[in-house]
DNA sequence: AGCACGCCGACT
DNA sequence: GTCGGCGTGCTC
């Protein structure tokens, strides 16, 4: 068959290419496709690491990763490879070829071809991560195009403190080597590590090369921005969740023409193509934002070492309370330690433990707290009080039968909520008018059991009438902005006494607080988690961090087990008694750091099915795994034995897993999938939590 | 995974 | 009568 040409000349057929294409889907192959070149405008001739846009099945666009690309030839009956079964189609044509500014090369492909192996993907599945707009961002139509300006803030360089000066001054040492290494810098709240970032991004681009800053979105505050941008101009770009479709495209082309040299974001921005990286720094590395909580889960502290390693950067690690790996790998050697002890400006805050045990309103102020707020009010100074819980009442317990109010798609009680006044579910977002009368039993009287922020909130109204008191909890920032803007105004001083779950603890500069009371300070070390203790610790030395940045600073930490470990090194701001004993613990009971830990999760809405799933998965894994070196822990109900109407199990794998071994699993559970219909497996390498 | 096809329950 | 729930089948 001959092409007619625009000319109307007649031509021989064009010369092909055969594509290999790695696709975003859960299937192990790739896929073949052809492309012509010089057959549209910009149709060049395709190599490995383009990306293209193909229609699959019935998808209309698709972009995926060529792998391998043939050189062009003569058409010959080009058809599906393979099985033989069916009828023979002939191959698609791709739709279109990305510009060469998108392409996947070098360390991000090595660092692709990586998260694709450590995390059991396929390559497809990793390769939207590095090209925008990545899945799960605002995608506003229209955008404003206008690049994001940020109010001028001083950007003189003040003098380094000699710790800062030692950081630094072996940070130069490493850049100077232009080899791969990595740090953890360990810092407390307000020692300085943000100038010890800057000043190594500034040396970085001094010496020609590129820097990543990744902070948790949460942090990504206009002030935060601000202080980048008055430092590094135009040569920084900002990533968040703000951003529209093509700004972000804006911000990848500038990064990978070599106009953008320093790219700033939450994980995401781990990605950008930046080119000759000498620095990546992730700050407030203990987060867990870092871990995707979607497919695919990767941790970005983690991958970003994995492209320091691959490009020959240092990684920077930066933390008030490290996470107890990273410590490990410090400890180990294979990470440097630098330490900045001390506060600038002021002295840490002193805690005190208040027991709450026989108090008259233990899920209350304590008289203590209650004084303290009193004084602290009195001197027209600002308090912070912290309750990590959202709504009214934990429960609406029925006075006659004792049943609590359920969510019908979890096994969960439901909180109860005034404003508005409804039953919530804070698993799966169910919603429902408060009942007249029990559900069970029809008695019409109720308990409203466990508070919440909006009943501390009332009773703080009562108790001091004339203070000003700022929320800040889920409940308060449903709109865009409304979290920045609350921490903004009581950072301003328009407020007295900001009350909130954790989101008062992250973050921000807040002068004039003197005073910060925790509520149930030790509430989260219940959690059937292995790290409950950390999150708790990390949680607390973070709030109390907030008070008395400038001035002498005070904090309640109020608790039912006052003597618990965590509680009193958080207490003394005794990071290192915490560590050593939550170590200990770790190594006993064999988990990370001590050992390395995979959560397989298997749901299905028929609980016949999930269980019997969960079995035969656990079975195959004892036969299929049998080495002294892995623990099988399971099946086990999941803690939270049904959310969203979906029965959920789990199998936890303890010790090192080969890649080799985690291919295997994941053919498993490709396969159980085939054997047991509506039921769901997830494969979580390195999970943030064991439940 | 995503997307459409196809087959059974409660509604204008 | 049909709207729409989700089971299931396939993807070059």
């Amino acid at each position: 068959m001959a092409a007619v040409e625009q000319d109307g000349r007649m031509s021989g057929p064009r010369p092909v290419q055969r594509l290999e294409v790695a696709l975003p889907v859960p299937l192990p192959q790739t896929f073949t496709y052809l492309h012509v070149p010089g057959a549209a405008d910009e149709a060049r001739t395709v190599t490995a690491g383009d990306l293209v846009e193909v229609v699959f099945g019935r998808r209309r666009s698709v972009t995926g990763l060529v792998v391998a690309a043939s050189a062009p030839a003569p058409p010959a009956g080009e058809e599906v490879a393979g099985d033989g079964a069916g009828p023979a189609r002939r191959l698609r044509d791709i739709t279109r070829v990305l510009p060469a500014a998108y392409r996947l090369e070098g360390e991000r492909r090595r660092l692709a071809d990586w998260m694709a192996s450590y995390y059991a993907l396929p390559l497809g599945e990793v390769v939207p991560l590095f090209h925008p707009p990545a899945p799960g961002t605002t995608l506003r139509a229209g955008g404003r195009a206008a690049p994001e300006r940020y109010p001028a803030v001083d950007g003189t360089v003040t003098a380094l403190t000699p710790a800062q000066a030692e950081a630094v001054a072996d940070g130069s040492r490493r850049l100077a080597e232009r080899a791969y290494s990595a740090v953890l810098l360990h810092g407390v709240t307000g020692s300085g590590k943000t100038e010890v970032y800057l000043t190594l991004i500034a040396e970085a681009l001094a010496a020609g090369r590129g820097a990543l800053f990744l902070l948790p979105e949460i942090a990504l505050t206009p002030q935060t921005l601000s202080r980048i941008a008055a430092r590094f101009g135009d040569r920084v770009a900002a990533i968040h969740s703000g951003l529209s479709a093509g700004q972000r495209c804006r911000v990848h082309e500038l990064a990978a023409r070599g106009e953008v040299r320093v790219v700033v974001g939450p994980r995401s921005a781990l990605f950008a193509p930046v080119g000759d990286l000498g620095l990546i720094v992730i700050d407030e590395e203990h987060e867990s934002s870092y871990k995707q909580d979607e497919k695919p889960r990767y941790h970005a502290r983690h991958a970003a070492l994995v492209r320091g390693r691959e490009c020959g950067a240092l990684v920077v690690l930066g933390s008030a309370t490290p996470d107890l790996e990273s410590l490990a790998n410090a400890r180990a050697g294979r990470y440097g330690l630098w330490e900045l002890p001390e506060r600038l400006g002021a002295p840490m805050p002193a805690v005190e433990i208040v027991d709450v045990r026989g108090g008259a309103a233990p899920d209350g102020l304590s008289p203590a707290l209650d004084t303290a707020l009193e004084e602290t009010l009195g001197r027209g100074e600002q308090a912070i009080i912290f309750y990590n819980r959202r709504g009214f009442a934990r429960a609406l317990q029925c006075a006659g039968c004792g049943a609590s109010a359920a969510c019908p798609d979890c096994d969960i009680a439901v909180t109860y909520h005034l404003r508005p006044r409804r039953l919530l579910c804070h698993y799966c977002g169910h919603t429902r008018p408060v009942p007249a009368a029990c559900e069970a039993c029809g008695q019409a009287a109720f308990l409203p059991s466990g508070a919440g922020t909006e009943r501390i909130e009332i009773h703080l109204q009562g108790r001091f009438p004339q203070a000003r008191l700022l929320r800040l909890d889920r409940d308060t920032t449903s709109g865009r902005d409304s979290h920045h803007r609350i921490l903004a105004a009581f950072a301003r001083g328009e407020a007295d006494i900001l009350l909130g779950t954790q989101m008062v603890a992250k973050g921000h500069h807040f002068p004039g607080v003197s005073l910060v009371g925790v509520l149930a300070a030790d509430d989260g070390l219940g959690l059937p988690d292995f790290r409950a203790a950390e999150r708790s610790f990390q949680l607390l030395s973070q709030v109390a961090g907030r008070a008395g940045r400038v001035g002498a600073g005070r904090v309640l930490l109020q608790a039912w087990q006052p003597e618990h470990p965590v509680i009193t090194a958080a207490a003394t701001h005794d990071f290192a008694a915490f560590a050593a004993a939550e170590l200990e613990l770790r190594r006993q009971l064999g988990y990370p750091p001590s050992r390395r830990l995979a959560r397989i999760g298997i749901a299905s809405r028929r609980q016949a099915d999930a269980a019997a799933a969960a079995d035969a998965l656990a079975g195959a894994l004892r036969e299929g795994l049998a080495d002294a070196s892995l623990t099988l822990l399971g099946p086990a109900p999941a803690v939270f034995e049904r959310l969203m109407d979906r029965y959920r199990f789990q199998v936890l794998i303890k010790g090192d897993l080969s890649a080799r071994r985690k291919e295997w699993v994941a053919g498993c559970l490709r396969s159980l999938a085939e054997s047991y219909p509506g039921v769901d497996a997830i494969f979580d390498i390195d999970p943030v939590s064991s439940y």
